[in-house]
DNA sequence: ATTATTTCTTGATTCATGTCAAGATATTGG
DNA sequence: CCAATATCTTGACATGAATCAAGAAATAAT
């Protein structure tokens, strides 16, 4: 059940038998199938989930009802509204299954209690945090330095597998771009190719 | 010398005077005057840089020499380029100072000991990372979510003393437009405030 | 299979912001 | 104090992306 989790964690740290036992009555496995909601703006985030199978998205929705994507999570990924996990405070995102998917839940309470019992645990997060910041740094670099173009095949490049799992509108939300602006810059790209 | 760093730390942490004597042996303080460079383009980030006086920017330039403004830091904030900080790969960012400022500077040698040295330290950094990832998240959001207008109003009410100590045209970039805009968008806010 | 739903494409048009250029204002340095 | 430099404003114009609308293509449901 655990396992894609354990996987994950052991590629930053070591864990012992005994540990992987803590983590396995600390935390909880959940299904959720596509379209389902795993947060509702409004909610107070309750859990970190990790994606041990499927496809999660999280993203906000302006006064004119357009979403905006702020991450993907595949399966081997975290997801979670942390300003709102660590803060308390209301959640304004959504997260939602994009595939039938199968989670990993940690609670706060949970979440507290593992970083001092599996001081890797602690650890891990202290790298989860930092990489996530240094990703999070590249995406607005991008924004501000490269054309939609260079951005979508910069993604392609990095997540080639994108294309068939997510839907291009989906794609185009999580750039910034229309569904529209996003059919057309494809269409010079794919003639360009030619 | 170190009373600003130590005031900072302390917010988050508690240092014994042994683990203060710690620190002034393994860092050291810099004077950068307004318009020099901390790190350059092309050159491998060696610090983390603490600004205990003035204010540094962190910006990238784009093929048509614009200049985008990542960070700003002001006295009490830390400024580095932390993915070439971490990996050694060359920085694509520039860090300079655009007040006369005084830092502290921790080289990575230093950062790695003194995380072992000082445990709080590593908790502090914990926590740096932590919520730097999650105002840079705030920050992605506005982007998506904000008009022009309301995240220049947002930057004045979190940033009041912002429009006396940097020029318009920073304040331009780090919020992603022309210099023109945005004095075409103050203009119309200062006509309705009337 | 057929219908219904979602997703994607394409065209016409609008609009916000960028670009270019010039002058005004403010700041800095000798 | 004056000159030089940097910063800010304003106008005219260009342009890239959004919007609106309709239809095509693909996918899912019955």
């Amino acid at each position: 059940m655990l396992d894609n989790f354990f996987n994950k964690l052991s590629k930053g740290i070591t864990l012992t038998e005994a540990e992987k036992a803590i983590f396995r009555q600390h935390v909880n496995v959940k299904k959720l199938r596509k379209h389902h909601d795993l947060l509702q703006e409004g909610e107070i985030c309750k859990f970190v989930a990790f994606v041990s199978k499927g496809m999660l998205r999280s993203y906000v929705v302006d006064e004119k009802n357009n979403e905006h994507i702020i991450q993907f999570a595949p399966e081997g990924w975290f997801i979670s509204d942390l300003n709102s996990f660590i803060t308390e405070d209301i959640s304004n995102l959504h997260i939602e299954a994009i595939e039938d998917s199968e989670l990993i839940l940690i609670s706060k309470a949970a979440h507290v209690y593992l970083e001092t019992a599996v001081p890797g645990f602690y650890k891990f997060n202290y790298m989860q945090y930092r990489g996530a910041y240094m990703s999070l740094q590249k995406r607005l670099t991008d924004m501000f330095m490269l054309s939609i173009e260079e951005r979508y095949t910069k993604l392609l490049s990095i997540y080639p597998d994108i294309t068939r799992r997510v839907p291009q509108h989906m794609i185009a939300s999580y750039l910034g771009l229309t569904p529209e602006t996003l059919s057309r810059v494809r269409k010079k790209l794919f003639v360009k190719k030619d």
